[in-house]
DNA sequence: GATCTATTTGGCAAAATAGCCAAGCAGTTT
DNA sequence: AAACTGCTTGGCTATTTTGCCAAATAGATC
């Protein structure tokens, strides 16, 4: 792997924001942040999964830039760091329906 | 795992994407053929992998309807499917600066 | 029709990621 | 200060992803 050209360093970030989103817990959690900012025990419920879990898969998205917490009395919330990713994902909804000639080799 | 609420079949398209750009190589890939298609060799090149490492990246995002490809002669060139993907990069990169505050976490 | 060219597919080993349990920890309440 | 609350970390196994090589394929050229 010889990847040249773009700064590494922003290659290396933007792979990091794909990774904290490639996955349908993040997904839901990202999703679900877009309405406010929620606490860990809340994302917690939503998600279904162990509490360790959670927290892993929200270390993670901090990390990657994707979320920000703040710790406010017994609990820790947190929100989005970015508002672009709705405008985004809008867009990729939208491209769903014509998504079948886009998922055939054009070799077919 | 129990992810309620959003309709399944559309987060799966969005992580399917998310994991699509999820990677040095294919990130890249993506980044160049912002400026128009390239067929498969041109793309291998860029990447420096092996040819059917590079086919395999391809095939991917063709299946996460990232990408779309297109048969001329004896080349496939390969091409972006969506335009809105880089509103959103150009977005996360200008996000990079403030970073330090988001790695961080809250309990620090 | 044999050969060449551009690309995909199969198969496998190595590396990365996910998720549970148990243990740790920093504030809070008792 | 003991016990509790809300969350993170460590450690481990199971699963998924990655990337190479070798083999297959489809169309172009000889």
């Amino acid at each position: 792997m010889q990847l040249t050209q773009m700064p590494s360093a922003t290659l290396r970030q933007r792979v990091a924001v794909m990774k904290a989103l490639a996955h349908p817990s993040r997904m839901l959690i990202a999703e679900t942040l877009m309405s406010g900012e929620k606490c860990v025990c809340d994302l917690q419920a939503l998600v279904g999964a162990d509490m360790s879990t959670v927290s892993k898969h929200l270390t993670l998205m901090r990390q990657a830039g994707v979320l920000v917490c703040e710790k406010r009395g017994l609990n820790i919330y947190y929100r989005l760091a970015c508002s672009c990713l709705g405008t985004f994902l809008r867009c990729l909804d939208e491209l769903t329906p014509n998504m079948e000639s886009c998922r055939s080799s054009c070799c077919d």
